[in-house]
DNA sequence: TAGTTTACGTA
DNA sequence: CGTACGTAAACTAA
């Protein structure tokens, strides 16, 4: 016999006995390992040996998730040999007609085996049997030591081992669908009992195994036959009694039934050497796991596994919150800092409603390492107020807050300045989890620390007219006391994954030149948009007025719904892509139907899209115009994934510049009473440029550096004609499949958007690729990288975390790579920028210029330059831009100037 | 009233 | 079947 159960070191745990439930998961090796293999692309999963690991990578991915889910304290593995078994021996064409082992597959069996081994999961194997009949042995004895026995196959067969302790986990799709099977689920389908499942099997055939069944008979005869006569032998007993095709069908395959029936048993009573006590699951054996996870470059798996069998996370044992202090004189705020001198300070504002939207700070909370203290600012003396100030403005002092930039702005009203922060917790958490929707303290503090911020209250509900409020100051206290907890709880975190730097080097400082961005805002001219307003208004109704005439009756144009109906019923015409509710109405399909149809009604409707939209940006716009006629975005430093900044209250980075009716709005953006002109200041071409750095390709780097025109450059190549004859057509193609690639296009995708076939797009892509190889190869090496690691990463080391990338999800799998794709793009040009911004502001203050940043859009700085300023501004903003990294080409910077933001464009 | 869907503006 | 956002209106569910 050729057994093997390689765990000499795995005992008897004596956790497990007592009157804990023992549950006993059994595994079928090879079914598992191909449900893995074919669910996760083997061309995505290799090292660099070009052994391919998609199957073992997917097959431990589904072990670790079972145990986690199951919490098994007994696990098995079993498999097939290659050796005759005693089916084969019955029976030669027993699982004959088999395509062949996928090449791709090789040598995973062996690598899964060996992560048992190093993981202290015992493997086993008989010569002579099938793993099902090793599965149904160790699910007899688990059953015998009293213990529930998960068995894990996608093989039928297992389904008569199905009973009140035994349930089957039949995979569905994939390997992250398992469903439980049990009595119940096995009836349903098959409607039998799972005891009688293996007679309707040998009834029906089982296609896998070639074993063919009575020939016209499926699974609702066989179970028809089965409820009535009991079981086979009641059947083969009464079979003169069945009528009809069938009938005579079943009678002519009877020696076919019992063959099949006598394959189909499982063996319950194998003599494996392993007893129920040598499944008891173990730990890894950490070296073990190290080396080979090391071999097969899998990280993240590493992690999830460690994670899995790491130490029990104690419960965090809250510690009680020291009584906040009442600060409430200057001799007391100086004592209290004075005792606790050198330590970090927890900040949190206390606020309350005022004036429109608008929060006063009312109060100041602080915590340190063991005590709290509030001050009222509403009550507090001068003396008192001058004594706090002083704390928050001496850089000695180190300060942690969450939201630094808000709390900046707040003290700012205030005419306070604070100084010495070491840490915002809200960017802590965003660094760490790019990808998490919110950064909310109490979010991050329930997911961090596993505690609540406040059982109902927030910090910033009170009614404070009167001045304090208990409820007030002590959520306030409560939250300066998380925030001091989840600095110490993150700091190491921001430190394992190398953002220390990005932290107090970047987002920190960068916080204050937004809040001062914010807070500056820009000059608006109000005519101007109300002018604007009523030119879209009269474009929106005549364009009503034509819409309706021409299908003869009203309609809510801004309804989709409506218009599905107008279109698609009553018009006829033809049927868009569809979506969700139906057919789309979107842009891109009304033109399309305009070609095909000339329906004056589309003419219309699109016009009324056209000037809505318009329309509702300039009433947002100018509802957001302040009482100092500007208007002032907020920018939110971690929203977006990759590291860009986003504007909101009013969005700033989406105003119109593609049409000619948009670009107006640009003009009601105007210099401020007191300055001389507006500067913008844009990277051309930068997330090209940092593809042509980050893939190394010679032929990009060296257009850019012969300062060519990159597209008219690239398309000479692709088309392979010379540059003064590239037409515009062909550049404008090599220009959208440029900039595509940075996100993934397919060329699918990009024979939709060219309106040219999919070979033809093929074809271009090809010829592309030929000619720049190493984009090529850095676009395939980006998603095995970060596939690898678990994250993408940008120039500056910002981080984003792509757990998808191993989903046997196609879709999921797909967006994750295209975002992989992405990532290191798009996060290196918010790096670069950020980086100028820092530059620029400090060089204007370096030079004591009164001009100032006004508007970050991405790729773009919009300066409100003072008298006399221009140029030194300019050779400024042009310098730090343009150092902002160091990259294999250069960054080129166009400036435009100009007394409104329209007539600063170019 | 709160959340979702559709559409569309920017880089 | 191209990434990253924010906003508004209509619609749906509670």
């Amino acid at each position: 016999m050729s057994s093997s159960a390689q765990n000499s070191n795995v005992k008897a745990s004596s956790a497990a006995e007592g009157d804990a439930p023992q549950r006993l998961l059994v595994i079928d090796g090879h079914s598992m390992a191909f449900r893995a293999f074919y669910a996760l692309p083997a061309e995505n999963f290799a090292t660099d040996t070009g052994q391919h690991t998609n199957a073992v990578y997917g097959f431990v991915s589904m072990l670790i998730r079972m145990i986690a889910d199951q919490r098994p304290t007994h696990v098995a593995v079993a498999f097939d040999l290659d050796t005759p078994t005693f089916r084969s021996e019955e029976y030669a064409e027993y699982k004959g007609g088999r395509n062949k082992t996928p090449e791709e597959f090789y040598g995973q069996i062996d690598l899964i085996q060996k992560v048992m081994e190093a993981m202290n999961i015992p493997h086993l194997s008989l010569d002579g049997y099938e793993a099902d009949d090793i599965i149904a042995t160790l699910a007899a004895r688990g059953e015998d030591a009293g213990a529930e026995v998960l068995v894990v196959s996608g093989d039928r067969d297992a389904f008569q081992l199905i009973n009140e302790k035994t349930h089957v986990l039949y995979p569905k799709k994939g390997v992250s669908d398992i469903p439980p099977m049990d009595a119940a689920a096995v009836e349903q389908k098959y409607f039998v009992r799972p005891e009688r499942y293996s007679d309707l099997a040998a009834l029906v055939g089982e296609t896998a195994d070639n074993l063919p069944g009575v020939p016209g008979v499926g699974p609702k005869t066989a179970a028809k036959w089965l409820n009535l006569y009991g079981d086979l032998e009641g059947i083969f007993a009464n079979i003169d009694a069945i009528k009809g095709k069938v009938g005579e069908s079943l009678r002519a395959h009877v020696e076919d039934v019992k063959r099949n029936r006598k394959l189909n048993h499982l063996l319950r009573d194998l003599d494996l050497p392993v007893d129920f006590a040598a499944l008891t699951l173990d730990r890894p054996d950490r070296d073990a796991v190290e080396e080979l996870f090391d071999a097969l470059q899998f990280n993240t798996l590493r992690k999830r596994l460690f994670d899995l069998f790491g130490e029990e996370e104690e419960p965090v044992e809250e510690e009680p919150m020291p009584e906040p202090e009442h600060l409430d004189s200057a001799a007391g705020v100086e004592s209290w800092f004075a005792a606790r001198a050198g330590q970090t300070f927890g900040l949190h504002l206390a606020t309350a409603e005022a004036a429109g939207a608008a929060h006063d700070v009312v109060g100041l909370a602080f915590a340190s390492d063991d005590a709290t203290a509030y001050l009222d600012l509403v009550h507090a003396d001068q003396a008192t107020e001058a004594a706090v100030v002083a704390v928050l403005g001496e850089a000695g002092v180190s300060k942690t807050v969450h939201d630094f930039k808000r709390a900046y702005k707040l003290l700012a009203e205030r005419g306070i300045d604070l100084v010495g922060v070491v840490d915002d917790t809200m960017i802590s958490a965003y660094l760490i989890q790019p990808d998490r929707r919110s950064h909310e303290l109490g979010d991050i503090a329930q997911f961090h620390l596993r505690v609540t911020l406040e059982a109902g209250e927030s910090a910033d509900n009170g009614q404070l007219s009167l001045g304090l409020d208990d409820d007030v100051s002590a959520s306030a206290v409560r939250a300066a006391w998380i925030v001091r907890k989840l600095t110490l709880h993150l700091a190491g975190q921001v430190l394992e994954r190398g953002a220390s730097g990005l932290l107090t080097e970047m987002e920190l400082p960068l916080a204050v030149t937004l809040a001062h961005m914010e807070r500056t805002g820009i000059a608006v001219d109000g005519a101007k948009l109300d002018e604007l307003l009523g030119d879209f208004t009269k474009t929106i109704e005549a364009a009503t007025k034509e819409a309706y005439d021409s299908i003869g009756h009203e309609v809510n144009l801004s309804s989709p719904k409506q218009l599905q109906g107008v279109l698609f019923d009553e018009l006829e015409l033809p049927k868009t892509k569809k979506i969700k509710t139906g057919y789309t109405t979107d842009a891109d399909s009304l033109q399309d139907l305009l070609i095909k149809t000339q329906h004056p009604f589309l003419v219309a409707l699109m016009a009324y899209r056209d000037a809505t939209k318009l329309k509702q940006t300039v009433e947002g716009l100018r509802k957001a115009v302040g009482e100092d006629g500007r208007i002032h975005t907020t920018y939110a430093q971690t929203v977006a994934a990759t590291g860009r900044l986003s504007s909101l209250n009013p969005n700033l980075q989406n105003i119109p510049v593609r049409s000619e009716e948009g670009r107006r709005i640009r003009g009601v953006f105007v210099v401020g009473e007191g300055y001389e002109t507006l500067l913008t200041a844009d990277y051309s071409q930068i997330e090209m440029r940092i593809m042509a750095h980050l893939s190394g390709d010679e032929g990009l780097i060296q257009a850019y550096r012969d300062g060519e025109d990159l597209h008219r450059f690239v398309g000479s190549h692709v088309f392979d004609v010379d540059p003064e004859d590239v037409t515009g057509e062909m550049r404008s193609k090599v220009k959208a499949m440029s900039y595509g690639l940075a996100y993934g296009l397919s060329s699918f995708g990009l024979s939709k958007q060219l309106k040219i076939s999919v070979d033809e797009a093929r074809t271009l892509m090809k010829d592309y690729f030929a000619r720049f190889g190493a984009v090529r190869e850095y676009l395939r090496g980006v998603v095995l990288q970060a596939r690898e690691d678990g994250y993408t990463e940008t120039i500056e080391g910002r981080r984003r975390y792509l757990p998808d990338l191993s989903s046997d999800n196609r879709q999921l799998r797909d967006m994750a790579e295209r975002a992989a794709l992405n990532a290191p793009i798009q996060g290196s040009a918010a790096d670069i920028i950020k980086r100028a911004m820092l530059g620029v502001q400090a060089g204007i203050q370096e030079a004591g210029l009164a001009s100032r940043m006004l508007l970050q859009v991405h790729d773009e700085l919009v300066f409100e330059v003072a008298e006399g300023e221009l140029e030194a501004l300019e050779v400024l903003v042009r310098e730090r831009m343009g150092s902002a990294a160091e990259l294999a080409v250069p960054l080129d910077v166009q400036v435009g100037i100009g007394r409104s933001w329209h007539d600063a464009g170019h």
